[in-house]
DNA sequence: AGATCTATCTATAAACG
DNA sequence: TCGTTTATAGATAGATC
């Protein structure tokens, strides 16, 4: 049995497979939602227009989601896009926070780095320049895999960044 | 340090316990939409007030979230009320799958339980009534156990239905 | 189309800076 | 109020029936 691998962010291409996750996850979805709304106290609502039919799923129940939708249309436009997220803006803030960590790990490599150095002045054995910059060589190895690492998932979330399906095609 | 536990669905009580709550989960169940969304090419949109401030947090953007509710709105009253959910028919179905699971549960424990006889009568070695009996007692109260166990969650969900703070207070 | 199983990935509670 | 960490609970991809 191939066992599942990390989602990549974008659309499925098998179509019965879209179907299967599609209900899975709008399970999940409403699950989330009822839990947030019962945990914390929140009015929130959610409506998904199925891709695949004319079905339409809402929470919670029409009269109360009506409350909600009117609440929101009586808001003034400011608070109503004051924390309003779309992709756009959801997806920069993770390659922001990706940054950053990006940017505190260079900082951990070059701290680890004199560390290196100063270990190896201090022990004074078989010290000479090339062995050292060798040693520093093989240290970088292993960090430069770090930065890589966190590269590539940028360069991943670049190439997320809006992908060809935009979620309101229609 | 305590690790976490197993959440219970109902009112956290800690307010501060609260924000962080909801904070997280906000962000979650965003990214969930998003991925939803991008995955399965769904037209979907979720509104959430702060229960903390006058803030609205709503996913898409408000033109394309606009498209979505004026798309709700001019669905007849039977396609809008298709697959509609809240926290009622949500955790009715839950019960249901659990009921299930119990009843399949049951059929399983006879099932052992007459395997059990068998294998005894098979053996043909101390076979007596009321040593049959006191076997099948033993085998018995682990199966019970699960049943117990199903119950308790049963009557967990009976409890839970609809939790003094109902979505939507206002 | 939906239910079930399991390995794996993801979300997040709790604790702390 | 936030960011980070870590252990654990929870969600779900992929396979199968």
């Amino acid at each position: 049995m191939t066992r599942r691998t990390k989602v990549q962010l974008q659309l499925i291409p098998n179509e019965s497979e879209r179907k299967v996750s599609f209900r899975k996850r709008k399970t999940g979805l409403i699950k989330k939602l009822i839990e947030l709304s019962t945990l914390c106290d929140v009015d929130a609502c959610a409506i998904i227009l199925s891709p695949f039919n004319s079905n339409i799923d809402v929470w919670p129940s029409p009269p109360t989601l009506q409350n909600i939708l009117t609440r929101f249309r009586d808001m003034p436009e400011t608070e109503q896009t004051k924390h309003m997220y779309n992709q756009e803006t959801f997806t920069r803030e993770r390659i922001q926070k990706e940054r950053e960590q990006l940017r505190k790990l260079s900082i951990e490599n070059q701290r680890i780095e004199i560390d290196q150095i100063i270990n190896q002045c201090m022990s004074g054995t078989n010290f000479d320049f090339q062995n050292n910059l060798n040693l520093l060589n093989n240290v970088d190895v292993v960090l430069r895999q770090n930065i890589q690492e966190i590269n590539i998932r940028i360069n991943t979330l670049k190439g997320e960044n809006f992908p060809q399906n935009t979620p309101m095609g229609g």
